[in-house]
DNA sequence: TCTAGTTAGTACAGTTTCGAACTAGTTCCG
DNA sequence: CGGAACTAGTTCGAAACTGTACTAACTAGA
């Protein structure tokens, strides 16, 4: 009856990774890599690059490359912080949004093939324990 | 109340992030990178390097590097498999069975204390609900 | 005000990753 | 058998990533 935590991690881990591995083409399409992808869906949310960072546990370094990139695609453009001058707000563009719509729209459908399989009201307890699991520490 | 795929496979990415993320100390202890933990942890059920690029999504070319890595460590030997010259199958050492499952026991512990906090009721169904995702394909 | 301490973002350089090409071994037919 | 087509694993070089150190800007305390 009890699942090893570490099982339940693991095959949870392949579980993304397969969906994820399947949205590349789309993504590719989109002129997105997967490492830009996971900025561009989170820019919002996180309007500074430190803030990407933190939230994406990725470092402030690679956030830099990662924004340069996005910046040259034309889908995100920085703007000045007058409040902080140090800080780049970034903001979406109107590509930048249609490109974020797409491709979490992509996630979503393969993502979707899977849920279809469950109860809508598992979704929504998923989605609960997910966010109770998240606010810890 | 609609719940978005796309949004709970998020959530769902972050939280295996954080957690893995918090066991990077303890695999660095053991001598283990993020991705030679995956290689090692999955060598058992998928013995081949081709097997494991397979399984777990990565290129043949890195499962190469991290192969090397671990022999080198001393946590899997490589032995020719008489049945076909090409294939090397991998093979954990003592060493190598003793590190991947401290570092599954880390993993579970990192894990478990989140997955502690939630309400029981909760925690199993979690697990039904993930199970039921990962029965499929 | 001054200054020590902190934070945002970047640049550079060393390391890691991986696509493509390669070698060696196998399989499938004829 | 012979050889075309395929597969396992590696190598190599180029691209991607990231630790460290840096500059600029903010903050707090005296």
């Amino acid at each position: 009856m009890s699942v090893d935590a570490a099982q339940l991690w693991t095959l949870n881990h392949r579980l993304l990774t397969v969906v994820l591995h399947a949205c590349g083409p789309e993504l590719a399409e989109l002129g997105l890599e997967t490492k830009e992808f996971f900025v561009l869906a989170e820019v919002t949310a996180s309007p500074y690059p430190a803030e990407l960072a933190a939230t994406l546990m990725i470092p402030k370094a690679s956030v830099t490359a990662y924004v340069r990139n996005l910046v040259a695609k034309g889908f995100v453009r920085r703007e000045i912080d007058d409040a902080d001058l140090r800080r780049h707000r970034l903001v979406l563009t109107a590509d930048g949004e249609a490109a974020r719509d797409r491709a979490l729209a992509a996630l979503a459908t393969e993502f979707d093939r899977r849920l279809a399989r469950i109860a809508p009201r598992d979704r929504t307890e998923l989605q609960r324990i997910l966010l109770a699991l998240l606010a810890i520490d």
